[in-house]
DNA sequence: GTCTATAGAAAGATAGAC
DNA sequence: GTCTATCTTTCTATAGAC
């Protein structure tokens, strides 16, 4: 309590102004000239913290993508079965709704994440496609695979609630996680 | 079959190669040199058919805007019911679906395309909320809605399909329209 | 750790000849 | 309609003093 800004965490304060800036206005559309502003530094002071706009997106995103990535390795252990898919998908939804904040930089800057990502992108790519083929069940068909692909769409819907919103958060994951696994339950009827 | 790269309409050249670069690599990260290399073409041509970056957006959204706008407004003069919520929301497949390659640019460049739309984006964000609500039926809970929300992400998962898998359109809207349906019909159980 | 100053590149856009 | 040439602005990044 001895500071406005907080005493010597310089970083912390420029990785929150990142985050709120690269949030709102979108990553390339935000230069480290207004992040250095808003924290009250100058640019040059910026680079002393992190080595290029990229690193800063890095560590924003790095443990987004460490939990996302942590969940859906557990596809690789677990056995195909409804419990253990309710389990995976459950754990999805917490990721997401966890990182909210982070939430729009990753979704709405995938050009930019992905440069970002580097060489943990084809990782994260493998990872990701197993798990939607885990998810979509055992045997899939091309149908099932999409389905797979829209139930974690639903889930997505997390990040598209204010936080400010007055919905107490264990409510969104229980409301999502139904209506995922309902999607993955859906079966195209009979004709049409 | 006169020319190899189509006889007069540059302009139409124009809208094509932004659209795909667009989709590859996002809006900001795309320049109009780039843009105009491709078309073989220099930057001050380009500026003849368009007179600036953002209307080459708005020329390229301008119809999946007004074909969603259109489909959503539906819900102002249709009254509520299982069927006509069912034919609202193969309608706003179908648009999606058809407009698979510019969807893209769409999701990704949020933060552009909102700025592109400028005065539509008003009546756009009111037409969208009445629709969402709508879709969530008669004296919808928060939860309601929220199911309303996943629901339209659901059907967002067409464009997470690339354009060149062997999948037919046909069974993509099945699959989509059935899973969202899913979504708003799913309940949360007792306890949990 | 923070600053001033500036390098160097690339962007969007315009003027005016042909 | 297309070009060359150029303006103006802004960006990321660095050098070096304090």
């Amino acid at each position: 309590m001895q500071h406005e800004t907080t005493p010597r965490d310089t970083k912390a304060a420029i990785h929150r102004a990142a985050l709120e800036l690269f949030s709102g206005q979108g990553y390339e559309k935000t230069s480290l000239r207004e992040i250095a502003e808003q924290v009250g530094i100058t640019k040059a002071s910026l680079y002393y913290h992190y080595s290029s706009k990229q690193e800063l997106l890095r560590a924003i995103i790095g443990t987004f993508i460490e939990d996302v990535r942590s969940v859906m390795a557990g596809s690789d252990e677990l056995e195909w079965s409804p419990e253990s898919q309710r389990e995976l998908l459950g754990g999805y939804a917490d990721v997401i709704i966890k990182h909210r904040t982070t939430g729009p930089t990753l979704t709405r800057d995938i050009g930019a994440v992905i440069a970002a990502l580097d060489e943990d992108l084809g990782d994260l790519i493998a990872t990701s496609r197993r798990f939607q083929l885990w998810l979509a069940g055992p045997n899939p068909t091309l149908a099932d695979r999409l389905r797979a692909a829209a139930a974690i769409e639903c889930l997505g819907a997390a990040l598209s609630i204010t936080p400010d919103d007055d919905v107490p958060e264990s409510e969104i994951r229980n409301t999502l996680l139904e209506a995922a696994l309902a999607v993955l339950a859906s079966r195209t009827p009979p004709t049409n």
